[in-house]
DNA sequence: AAAGATGTAACTGAAATGGTTACAATAAAA
DNA sequence: TTTTATTGTAACCATTTCAGTTACATCTTT
Protein backbone atom coordinates (compact mmCIF):
# COMPACT_ATOMS: atom_id res chain seq x y z
CA UNK A 1 0.00 0.00 0.00
CA UNK A 2 0.98 3.44 -0.55
CA UNK A 3 1.36 6.46 2.13
CA UNK A 4 -1.01 8.42 2.00
CA UNK A 5 -1.57 11.66 0.40
CA UNK A 6 -2.62 13.38 3.93
CA UNK A 7 1.63 13.65 4.03
CA UNK A 8 1.97 15.19 0.35
CA UNK A 9 -0.96 17.49 1.56
CA UNK A 10 0.52 18.39 5.18
CA UNK A 11 3.56 19.61 3.65
CA UNK A 12 1.85 21.53 0.86
CA UNK A 13 -0.72 23.07 3.97
CA UNK A 14 2.82 24.21 5.41
CA UNK A 15 4.27 25.54 2.21
CA UNK A 16 0.57 27.82 1.96
CA UNK A 17 1.26 28.91 5.81
CA UNK A 18 4.78 29.99 4.63
CA UNK A 19 4.39 31.56 1.45
CA UNK A 20 1.21 33.61 2.52
CA UNK A 21 2.35 34.29 6.01
CA UNK A 22 1.80 37.69 5.76
CA UNK A 23 -2.43 36.89 5.77
CA UNK A 24 -4.28 35.12 7.72
CA UNK A 25 -4.55 31.21 6.69
CA UNK A 26 -7.79 29.29 6.72
CA UNK A 27 -8.48 25.91 6.04
CA UNK A 28 -11.16 26.90 3.34
CA UNK A 29 -7.62 28.52 1.83
CA UNK A 30 -5.75 25.65 2.21
CA UNK A 31 -8.52 23.40 0.99
CA UNK A 32 -9.05 25.55 -1.93
CA UNK A 33 -5.08 25.47 -3.44
CA UNK A 34 -4.86 21.54 -2.48
CA UNK A 35 -7.97 20.87 -3.77
CA UNK A 36 -10.06 19.31 -1.32
CA UNK A 37 -12.42 19.54 1.43
CA UNK A 38 -11.83 21.97 4.34
CA UNK A 39 -12.69 19.41 6.65
CA UNK A 40 -9.85 17.00 5.60
CA UNK A 41 -7.91 19.85 6.31
CA UNK A 42 -8.93 20.59 9.50
CA UNK A 43 -8.11 17.16 10.65
CA UNK A 44 -4.58 17.51 9.54
CA UNK A 45 -4.52 20.68 11.69
CA UNK A 46 -5.60 18.57 14.63
CA UNK A 47 -2.95 15.93 14.12
CA UNK A 48 -0.19 18.68 13.33
CA UNK A 49 -0.75 20.29 16.51
CA UNK A 50 -0.99 17.41 18.23
CA UNK A 51 2.53 17.16 16.82
CA UNK A 52 3.25 20.28 18.47
CA UNK A 53 4.15 21.32 15.14
CA UNK A 54 1.46 24.16 14.69
CA UNK A 55 -0.55 26.16 16.90
CA UNK A 56 -4.63 26.75 15.47
CA UNK A 57 -6.20 30.20 16.09
CA UNK A 58 -9.60 29.28 17.06
CA UNK A 59 -12.80 31.12 16.72
CA UNK A 60 -10.19 33.78 14.84
CA UNK A 61 -8.43 31.53 12.73
CA UNK A 62 -4.92 31.43 11.34
CA UNK A 63 -1.79 29.56 12.13
CA UNK A 64 1.33 29.50 13.55
CA UNK A 65 4.28 27.20 12.81
CA UNK A 66 5.88 26.68 16.34
CA UNK A 67 9.47 25.70 14.85
CA UNK A 68 11.71 27.13 12.22
CA UNK A 69 10.95 25.21 9.21
CA UNK A 70 15.11 24.20 9.25
CA UNK A 71 13.19 22.73 12.28
CA UNK A 72 10.72 20.54 10.74
CA UNK A 73 11.30 17.09 8.68
CA UNK A 74 9.55 15.19 6.58
CA UNK A 75 9.70 12.53 9.37
CA UNK A 76 8.47 14.91 11.58
CA UNK A 77 5.21 15.64 9.02
CA UNK A 78 5.18 12.02 8.29
CA UNK A 79 5.17 10.78 11.80
CA UNK A 80 2.16 13.38 12.48
CA UNK A 81 0.01 12.52 10.40
CA UNK A 82 0.40 8.66 9.12
CA UNK A 83 -0.59 6.85 11.81
CA UNK A 84 0.54 2.84 11.08
CA UNK A 85 -0.06 0.53 14.02
CA UNK A 86 2.79 0.20 16.66
CA UNK A 87 4.70 2.88 14.13
CA UNK A 88 5.61 -0.07 12.25
CA UNK A 89 5.88 -0.17 8.33
CA UNK A 90 5.54 -3.35 7.65
CA UNK A 91 2.15 -5.76 8.13
CA UNK A 92 3.62 -8.93 10.10
CA UNK A 93 1.40 -12.17 9.28
CA UNK A 94 -0.15 -12.30 12.59
CA UNK A 95 -0.48 -16.64 12.84
CA UNK A 96 2.79 -18.11 11.85
CA UNK A 97 2.86 -21.70 13.08
CA UNK A 98 4.89 -22.27 16.04
CA UNK A 99 4.51 -25.66 15.67
CA UNK A 100 6.50 -25.14 12.86
CA UNK A 101 10.63 -24.78 12.34
CA UNK A 102 10.09 -21.76 9.82
CA UNK A 103 6.95 -20.65 11.44
CA UNK A 104 8.24 -20.17 14.74
CA UNK A 105 11.27 -18.86 13.36
CA UNK A 106 10.25 -16.27 10.90
CA UNK A 107 9.57 -13.25 13.41
CA UNK A 108 12.87 -13.24 14.73
CA UNK A 109 14.57 -13.78 11.57
CA UNK A 110 12.70 -10.88 9.97
CA UNK A 111 12.00 -8.66 12.54
CA UNK A 112 15.59 -6.80 12.46
CA UNK A 113 16.35 -6.72 8.84
CA UNK A 114 12.13 -4.98 7.99
CA UNK A 115 13.54 -2.58 11.08
CA UNK A 116 16.66 -1.51 9.12
CA UNK A 117 14.95 -1.01 6.05
CA UNK A 118 12.14 1.28 7.55
CA UNK A 119 15.38 2.85 9.89
CA UNK A 120 16.52 3.69 6.63
CA UNK A 121 14.08 4.76 5.18
CA UNK A 122 13.04 7.41 8.21
CA UNK A 123 16.57 8.85 7.99
CA UNK A 124 16.20 9.60 4.93
CA UNK A 125 12.93 11.32 5.72
CA UNK A 126 14.56 12.98 8.77
CA UNK A 127 17.25 14.83 6.63
CA UNK A 128 14.85 16.81 4.17
CA UNK A 129 13.01 19.71 5.79
CA UNK A 130 10.52 21.95 5.29
CA UNK A 131 13.72 24.56 4.82
CA UNK A 132 14.08 22.24 1.54
CA UNK A 133 10.77 22.91 0.63
CA UNK A 134 10.42 26.62 1.24
CA UNK A 135 14.04 27.04 -0.76
CA UNK A 136 12.74 25.21 -4.02
CA UNK A 137 9.06 26.43 -3.94
CA UNK A 138 10.80 30.05 -4.24
CA UNK A 139 12.87 29.30 -6.96
CA UNK A 140 10.40 27.73 -9.20
CA UNK A 141 8.24 30.64 -8.06
CA UNK A 142 10.54 33.29 -9.89
CA UNK A 143 11.20 31.37 -12.19
CA UNK A 144 7.66 31.84 -13.45
CA UNK A 145 7.89 35.71 -13.44
CA UNK B 1 -0.66 3.04 5.28
CA UNK B 2 1.44 -0.31 5.90
CA UNK B 3 3.04 -2.40 3.44
CA UNK B 4 1.17 -5.56 3.18
CA UNK B 5 1.61 -8.85 4.76
CA UNK B 6 1.78 -10.69 1.40
CA UNK B 7 5.79 -9.63 1.89
CA UNK B 8 6.37 -11.40 5.09
CA UNK B 9 3.80 -14.48 3.64
CA UNK B 10 5.89 -14.73 0.17
CA UNK B 11 9.52 -14.61 2.05
CA UNK B 12 7.99 -16.99 4.31
CA UNK B 13 7.10 -19.36 1.63
CA UNK B 14 10.67 -19.34 0.35
CA UNK B 15 11.73 -20.65 3.55
CA UNK B 16 9.81 -23.03 3.67
CA UNK B 17 10.38 -23.96 0.26
CA UNK B 18 13.87 -24.20 0.99
CA UNK B 19 13.89 -25.57 4.69
CA UNK B 20 11.90 -28.48 3.36
CA UNK B 21 12.91 -28.92 -0.04
CA UNK B 22 13.38 -32.75 -0.22
CA UNK B 23 9.46 -33.01 0.28
CA UNK B 24 7.03 -31.62 -2.53
CA UNK B 25 5.64 -28.30 -1.47
CA UNK B 26 2.49 -27.49 -1.32
CA UNK B 27 0.24 -25.18 -0.70
CA UNK B 28 -1.81 -26.60 1.91
CA UNK B 29 1.32 -27.20 4.08
CA UNK B 30 2.60 -23.71 3.43
CA UNK B 31 -0.80 -21.98 4.64
CA UNK B 32 -0.74 -24.06 7.42
CA UNK B 33 2.62 -22.90 8.36
CA UNK B 34 2.42 -19.25 7.95
CA UNK B 35 -1.12 -19.70 9.44
CA UNK B 36 -3.65 -18.39 6.37
CA UNK B 37 -5.48 -19.93 3.81
CA UNK B 38 -4.15 -22.44 1.00
CA UNK B 39 -6.02 -20.11 -2.04
CA UNK B 40 -4.01 -16.77 -0.50
CA UNK B 41 -0.52 -18.96 -0.84
CA UNK B 42 -1.83 -19.78 -4.52
CA UNK B 43 -2.35 -16.44 -5.42
CA UNK B 44 1.17 -15.08 -3.69
CA UNK B 45 2.58 -18.45 -5.71
CA UNK B 46 0.92 -16.56 -9.57
CA UNK B 47 2.69 -13.46 -8.35
CA UNK B 48 5.74 -15.39 -7.70
CA UNK B 49 5.17 -17.14 -10.89
CA UNK B 50 4.88 -13.88 -13.08
CA UNK B 51 8.21 -12.27 -11.39
CA UNK B 52 10.06 -15.35 -12.22
CA UNK B 53 11.14 -16.27 -9.17
CA UNK B 54 9.26 -19.80 -8.63
CA UNK B 55 7.89 -22.56 -10.80
CA UNK B 56 4.33 -24.38 -9.87
CA UNK B 57 3.89 -27.48 -11.10
CA UNK B 58 0.67 -27.59 -11.41
CA UNK B 59 -1.65 -30.70 -11.35
CA UNK B 60 1.30 -32.97 -8.80
CA UNK B 61 2.22 -29.80 -6.82
CA UNK B 62 5.94 -28.63 -5.32
CA UNK B 63 7.39 -25.29 -6.22
CA UNK B 64 11.01 -24.76 -7.59
CA UNK B 65 12.84 -21.72 -7.32
CA UNK B 66 14.38 -20.12 -9.91
CA UNK B 67 17.68 -18.64 -8.79
CA UNK B 68 19.81 -19.18 -5.97
CA UNK B 69 18.59 -17.88 -3.03
CA UNK B 70 21.79 -15.01 -2.64
CA UNK B 71 20.32 -13.68 -6.37
CA UNK B 72 16.68 -12.58 -4.79
CA UNK B 73 16.61 -9.88 -3.21
CA UNK B 74 13.71 -8.96 -1.21
CA UNK B 75 13.55 -6.04 -3.79
CA UNK B 76 12.35 -8.35 -5.92
CA UNK B 77 9.69 -10.37 -3.63
CA UNK B 78 8.55 -6.88 -3.06
CA UNK B 79 8.03 -5.41 -6.17
CA UNK B 80 6.20 -9.42 -7.06
CA UNK B 81 3.76 -9.20 -4.31
CA UNK B 82 2.98 -5.56 -3.34
CA UNK B 83 1.31 -3.65 -6.59
CA UNK B 84 1.23 -0.11 -5.99
CA UNK B 85 -0.06 2.54 -9.04
CA UNK B 86 3.56 3.16 -11.15
CA UNK B 87 5.01 1.88 -8.41
CA UNK B 88 4.68 5.02 -6.42
CA UNK B 89 5.12 4.60 -2.70
CA UNK B 90 4.17 7.91 -1.79
CA UNK B 91 0.34 8.39 -2.64
CA UNK B 92 0.65 12.23 -3.91
CA UNK B 93 -2.48 14.31 -3.99
CA UNK B 94 -4.04 14.87 -7.24
CA UNK B 95 -5.62 18.05 -7.83
CA UNK B 96 -3.52 21.08 -6.24
CA UNK B 97 -4.63 24.23 -7.73
CA UNK B 98 -2.81 25.51 -10.79
CA UNK B 99 -4.11 29.15 -9.71
CA UNK B 100 -1.95 29.02 -6.67
CA UNK B 101 1.69 29.70 -6.54
CA UNK B 102 1.84 26.91 -3.71
CA UNK B 103 -0.47 24.52 -5.67
CA UNK B 104 0.74 25.09 -9.01
CA UNK B 105 4.68 23.79 -8.23
CA UNK B 106 4.36 21.43 -4.93
CA UNK B 107 4.41 19.02 -7.03
CA UNK B 108 7.87 20.07 -8.85
CA UNK B 109 8.94 20.86 -5.87
CA UNK B 110 8.31 17.60 -3.73
CA UNK B 111 8.74 14.82 -6.70
CA UNK B 112 12.63 14.31 -6.69
CA UNK B 113 12.89 14.31 -2.74
CA UNK B 114 9.73 11.68 -2.47
CA UNK B 115 11.75 9.71 -5.10
CA UNK B 116 15.29 10.49 -3.06
CA UNK B 117 12.89 8.11 -0.02
CA UNK B 118 11.26 5.79 -1.74
CA UNK B 119 14.91 5.09 -3.94
CA UNK B 120 16.87 4.83 -0.38
CA UNK B 121 14.38 2.15 0.80
CA UNK B 122 14.38 -0.30 -1.87
CA UNK B 123 18.23 0.13 -2.39
CA UNK B 124 18.13 -1.11 1.42
CA UNK B 125 15.72 -3.93 0.44
CA UNK B 126 18.06 -5.40 -2.44
CA UNK B 127 20.85 -5.58 -0.06
CA UNK B 128 19.18 -8.17 2.04
CA UNK B 129 18.60 -11.60 -0.09
CA UNK B 130 16.44 -14.61 0.86
CA UNK B 131 20.15 -16.23 1.36
CA UNK B 132 20.63 -14.14 4.20
CA UNK B 133 17.01 -15.07 5.34
CA UNK B 134 18.63 -18.89 5.04
CA UNK B 135 21.40 -18.33 7.17
CA UNK B 136 19.79 -16.49 10.47
CA UNK B 137 17.17 -19.13 9.96
CA UNK B 138 19.22 -22.05 10.19
CA UNK B 139 21.23 -20.30 13.12
CA UNK B 140 17.89 -20.14 14.93
CA UNK B 141 16.83 -23.29 14.18
CA UNK B 142 20.35 -25.06 15.28
CA UNK B 143 20.32 -23.14 18.86
CA UNK B 144 16.84 -24.67 19.74
CA UNK B 145 18.19 -27.71 18.94
C1' DA C 1 -26.07 39.91 18.40
C1' DA C 2 -23.70 38.89 13.94
C1' DA C 3 -19.97 37.14 11.30
C1' DG C 4 -16.42 34.12 10.47
C1' DA C 5 -13.69 30.69 11.98
C1' DT C 6 -12.42 25.99 14.12
C1' DG C 7 -13.62 21.29 16.23
C1' DT C 8 -15.88 17.24 15.56
C1' DA C 9 -19.47 13.77 14.93
C1' DA C 10 -21.79 11.13 11.58
C1' DC C 11 -22.15 9.52 7.33
C1' DT C 12 -20.74 8.09 2.39
C1' DG C 13 -18.47 5.61 -1.62
C1' DA C 14 -14.49 3.51 -3.19
C1' DA C 15 -10.64 0.65 -2.78
C1' DA C 16 -7.54 -2.71 -0.58
C1' DT C 17 -6.85 -6.50 2.51
C1' DG C 18 -7.20 -11.05 3.98
C1' DG C 19 -10.10 -14.83 3.99
C1' DT C 20 -13.47 -18.45 2.25
C1' DT C 21 -16.13 -21.66 -0.72
C1' DA C 22 -16.52 -23.83 -4.85
C1' DC C 23 -15.06 -25.94 -8.80
C1' DA C 24 -12.70 -26.64 -13.36
C1' DA C 25 -8.23 -28.14 -15.07
C1' DT C 26 -4.26 -30.83 -14.63
C1' DA C 27 -0.93 -34.59 -13.72
C1' DA C 28 0.37 -38.72 -11.71
C1' DA C 29 -0.68 -43.05 -9.49
C1' DA C 30 -3.52 -47.05 -8.79
C1' DT D 1 -9.13 -45.65 -17.08
C1' DT D 2 -10.55 -44.19 -12.95
C1' DT D 3 -9.07 -42.13 -8.73
C1' DT D 4 -6.52 -38.90 -6.10
C1' DA D 5 -4.11 -34.86 -5.11
C1' DT D 6 -3.10 -30.57 -6.49
C1' DT D 7 -3.12 -25.98 -8.81
C1' DG D 8 -5.70 -22.02 -11.00
C1' DT D 9 -9.27 -18.97 -10.54
C1' DA D 10 -13.84 -16.96 -10.07
C1' DA D 11 -17.02 -15.25 -6.91
C1' DC D 12 -18.00 -13.92 -2.88
C1' DC D 13 -17.46 -11.74 2.19
C1' DA D 14 -16.20 -8.77 6.28
C1' DT D 15 -13.17 -5.39 7.79
C1' DT D 16 -10.45 -1.47 7.42
C1' DT D 17 -8.67 2.70 5.45
C1' DC D 18 -9.05 6.66 2.67
C1' DA D 19 -10.85 10.85 1.16
C1' DG D 20 -14.74 13.45 1.03
C1' DT D 21 -19.13 15.59 2.67
C1' DT D 22 -22.90 17.59 5.56
C1' DA D 23 -24.16 19.43 9.66
C1' DC D 24 -23.67 21.82 13.62
C1' DA D 25 -21.78 23.14 18.21
C1' DT D 26 -18.17 26.12 19.83
C1' DC D 27 -15.31 29.94 19.99
C1' DT D 28 -13.45 34.79 19.07
C1' DT D 29 -13.73 39.18 17.31
C1' DT D 30 -16.38 42.87 15.45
Amino acid sequence: MQISSRFTMAIHMFACIDTFKEQKMTSDFMAASIGTNPVIIRKLLQQLKAAGLIEVARGTGGVRITRPLEDITFLDVYRAVECTPDNELFHFHENPNEKCPVGRNIHHVLDDKLNKVQKTMENELAVITLGDVKKDLQEWVSKQN
